[in-house]
RNA sequence: GGCUCCGUAGUUCAACUGGAUAGAAUAUCAGAUUUCGGCUCUGACGGUUGGGGGUUCGAAUCCCUCCGGAGUCACCA
């Protein structure tokens, strides 16, 4: 906002000071060390005012001060001109921001573009882990950004709920289960199916073994094993819809899907709708007639269809087998047309690990070249693996932590500290497990969605944890004691400002919150919820900084204090919107 | 080997996408409360941004090169 208004003005300054036009304008905000408040970077205009870095400053700045009211005052250090704005602009913008409702949200208009985020989209033969919980938060956290910037968005994942890997499940419950379920184990569901799966690995390498010991090469013997050989026959089965082998499977998905509900529940995810690959995976063969029709595929002589990008740097990939059947590119792409079809979307964005970046790449330059104006759309959002102290997660190691697990594990820690501090006396028991959850659930979030999501990252749970530092916990601490304060003015916070007196650290405070819609918007337009996590840090920090050393509840000045209570309450509502968008509770007591 | 990504205080992360003296947290040390939750706040210490070269008024950021790490290159998913 003031921004523009600047631009406009310092336009007109450089033209008259300097006879230029069309020059770069570049304002940023000031560093805290300099007096001022925005910041205009002079060098670029130096070719036109022909004049050193600080007189062009100095003649801008005197010029900006002269006639626009609100800058009131200006100093330049070594080319970049500092100018002060006026209180009463900041006291403006923060009285328009505490009267708004949803401050820092755009409200989705009827006719606001759709954005499909798709995330999670798990396989049904084991339980979700660390790894799932990074694409979850980070799909879910951005879908809700993306709808605080305005948009229309829809949740949506794939489910692999075919293949090999479900057969192997299947066999070694048929081999070695004796008809135990879930229930009657008390397991899980998703952790009962996962057993067998490991069941099923346990079985197959001691076959292997004992083949090789047989003197048979260990590349056949993968191959020959005869559990191997079953799921492999339950797979053709399954694909020839056999009925008994169809009822078995849809049997053990459920069990699985049951078990993920209350992973997702806990997680505080729902999607609005699931597509399953044994729906979609013969989709997009259609689709390859078409690009062979329009010469974007070619055949081979053995009949498999591919398509060649050696032109875009890339290189040849297949799309159709030679005996027919589709690849998983084929899939995708048929996938995406029907999501299309579903939702007519205008963006799409696809949660996956940085380890499918080509993939991705050419998925879209192929949707690209099938004439899909909305392929230009399709945004990977790729994110890095996630590491833990204790190494790298390794699932033939057995290294790979439960997302159940884990977050029990915080839950339970957090209920360890927060009885240990003991301020929670006369609190019932519900209420202070709904707390525990949310303190332990929140420093998971926070700390998994405060990195940027490129790149590869450590979770430390200790540190998550601590009710200190640039964790979830310091923040909703902080809203915590905002809260208290305001129970105890217990009023509506009335104040004007005419003639109120702002203290530099209340300044800095309406500084940050004047940023939160913007932030909301970068972060939605990059993809990254690191933006919000970092900014509502930035806010508390100043907050607790001023809300030491300033006295709020005490004084005579009404107005003041009224004021003081307003600043109190917006930075607890950012920062409780804000929280949200990162699917981050935050208490009023803890 | 080809291609892609990454390398920033001891450690975990930032740096407004090319701008000022590279910032926080943590750890360590030293301080602060007649106050609204000390689960707080203020300092100090800590860096040749992996090395070298180049472009630019200006580089952690762009280009080249070397070193180190990760991923990916299946008629797997």
């Amino acid at each position: 906002m003031i921004e523009q208004k600047l631009h406009t003005v310092v336009e007109q300054a450089i033209k008259e000071l300097f006879q230029a036009e069309n020059q770069t304008i570049q304002f940023q905000k000031t560093r805290k060390e300099f007096e001022g408040d925005i910041t205009l970077v002079v060098f670029p205009l130096l070719r036109a005012s022909k004049k050193s870095p600080e007189q062009t400053a100095d003649l801008i700045g005197e010029c900006l001060k002269e006639n626009v009211a609100l800058v009131s005052d200006f100093n330049s250090v070594k080319g970049f001109l500092n100018l002060t704005i006026d209180n009463s602009y900041w006291l403006s913008q923060f009285q328009s921001a505490y009267e708004q409702a949803n401050y820092g949200k755009v409200n989705v208009a009827e006719d606001a573009p759709t954005h499909l985020v798709e995330f999670s989209s798990p396989n049904t033969n084991k339980p979700l882990h660390l790894g799932h919980i990074r694409n979850i938060l980070l799909g879910n956290s951005v879908a809700e950004i993306l709808e605080a910037s305005g948009k229309n968005v829809k949740k949506v994942q794939i489910i692999n709920d075919r293949g090999i890997h479900i057969c192997k499940s299947m066999i070694a419950w048929l081999e070695f289960g004796n008809n135990e379920t879930p229930e009657s184990t008390g397991m899980k569901g998703d952790h009962f199916v996962g057993k067998y799966y490991v069941v099923f690995d346990k079985h197959y390498r001691a076959e292997q073994e004992e083949l090789v010991g047989q003197g048979m090469r260990k590349e056949d013997a993968e191959k020959e094993a005869p559990l191997f050989k079953k799921a492999q026959d339950l797979l053709r089965k399954w694909e020839a819809k056999d009925k008994e082998v169809i009822a078995l499977w849809e049997k053990m998905n459920s069990w699985v899907y049951d078990g993920f509900s209350h992973t997702y529940k806990r997680m505080g995810v729902e999607f609005d709708k699931n597509y399953y690959e044994s729906d979609t995976y013969l989709l997009g063969k259609e689709v390859i007639e078409e690009g062979l029709e329009k010469q974007t595929f070619h055949k081979k002589d053995d009949g498999s269809v591919w398509i060649d990008l050696t032109n875009e740097g890339l290189d040849e990939k297949i799309l159709l087998r030679s005996d027919g059947t589709a690849v998983y590119m084929t899939q995708d792409i048929g996938t995406a047309i029907q999501r299309h079809d579903d939702f007519a979307f205008s963006h799409m964005v696809y949660t996956v690990g940085n380890e499918q970046d080509y993939h991705f790449k050419v998925l879209f330059l192929i949707l690209d070249k099938l004439g899909y104006d909305w392929a230009k759309n399709c945004y990977h959002l790729s994110y890095g693996m996630v590491d833990l102290p204790s190494g790298k997660m390794k699932s033939r190691e057995g290294t790979v932590v439960d997302a159940d697990d884990l977050m029990k594990e915080m839950v339970d820690s957090a209920k360890e500290i927060a009885q240990e501090l003991g301020k929670l006396d006369g609190m019932d028991t519900e209420e202070a497990n709904a707390l525990y959850e949310n303190i332990g659930m929140g420093a998971l979030k926070y700390f998994m969605l405060k990195v940027d999501p490129k790149k590869r990252m450590l979770f430390d749970p200790q540190e998550s944890i601590d009710f200190n530092g640039n964790t979830g916990p310091f923040i909703q601490y902080t809203h915590a004691r905002i809260q208290t304060i305001l129970k105890k003015y217990n009023k509506e916070a009335l104040f004007t400002t005419e003639n109120l007196e702002l203290l530099d650290k209340e300044k800095q405070i309406i500084k940050i919150l004047n940023d939160f819609p913007v932030t909301i918007q970068e972060a939605a337009s990059s993809y990254s919820p690191a933006l919000i996590a970092n900014y509502i840090y930035d806010l508390v920090k100043e907050f607790n900084g001023f809300y030491q050393n300033v006295p709020i509840l005490i004084g005579e000045d009404q107005n003041q204090m009224a004021f003081r209570i307003a600043l109190c309450e917006l930075v607890g509502r950012v920062s409780k919107t804000g929280m949200k968008l990162l699917g981050v509770n935050v208490p009023d007591r803890m």
